[in-house]
DNA sequence: TCCTTATTGTGAGCTTCTCAAAATAAGTGC
DNA sequence: GCACTTATTTTGAGAAGCTCACAATAAGGA
């Protein structure tokens, strides 16, 4: 993959990092920025429509690093695999959708990162607060009368 | 498992959604009960201590029904499987220690179900908010220094 | 262009959970 | 208490999602 412009923001993260820009890395990069709220697998499909030889390993191992450098953010919706977004750093929440798997983006409810603030934390200093948020999205309610 | 006093307020709750009253389903309440937090693997575990012909595939299945009755609830913390617990009804949160795994209850942050009432739900009518808080615990922390 | 080593690919395998069908047992009526 | 119906459990196989070890490849510096 030349160095196309689209994809120069992506390189420079992935130096400020201290990693080697690759094509898989971009793909993936990319493919997440394209589609938020995406599976591993569906990753991989989107990663081939560029790349048609990206192996599922790559996939895995590119998301667990990109995650934990902070490049990507990471959350598991019940009865779902995990699912990877581009959107990092503000702690923002999910609505999923328990009929079609349907997942929004949620900005924080109470204001700036009250979320991290538990009534009674039992002496745990709090990192993450993940919420999410199951209910029935307007189709599937209208679907269902 | 003849008809104990302790087991007899499982018994009626069951008997009460329609189902049998089976020594499986007897064991998985009352384990669940004496450990909560805890995962299907650990529950045959416990289990099988008053049942020792007890089979992980029983308990999938009356931890599967059991949570969709409503007498067990169920969350998934990250990187974990699934944990199971019998407080339910409270929508009350959890704390999960990155380290070692440990899990604490959190009562509701802001007051009554104020987590049922995103700032933008996208239309969709929210059943229930699932949070869960990452951050490390006062062992892991004493430990690390 | 060569070299070092980070990164990716290959292949096996693990954990968690699910499905189909046969065996068992809870609750009902006699 | 005994037989009967069918809910429930067990047996056995297997899928999804993810991880590990090690060989092959390629990014970035000399």
């Amino acid at each position: 993959m030349e160095p196309s412009t689209e994809h120069a923001h992506w390189a420079e993260s992935l130096r400020a990092h201290g990693r080697r820009v690759t094509k898989q890395r971009i793909a993936v990069l990319d493919a997440v920025e394209r589609h938020p709220h995406s599976s591993a697998d569906s990753i991989l499909a989107t990663t081939r429509e560029a790349l048609p030889d990206m192996t599922a390993q790559s996939v895995y191992v590119v998301l667990g690093d990109l995650t934990e450098l902070g490049l990507l953010r990471r959350f598991e919706p019940p009865h779902s695999p995990a699912l990877y977004e581009t959107r990092v750093g503000d702690n923002h929440h999910h609505a999923v959708c328990s009929q079609c798997g349907r997942v929004e983006d949620v900005d924080c409810a109470v204001g700036h990162a009250p979320c991290l603030t538990p009534s009674d934390n039992h002496g745990m200093t709090i990192m993450i607060a993940d919420v999410t948020y199951v209910g029935v999205c307007t189709e599937c309610a209208a679907r269902a009368s």
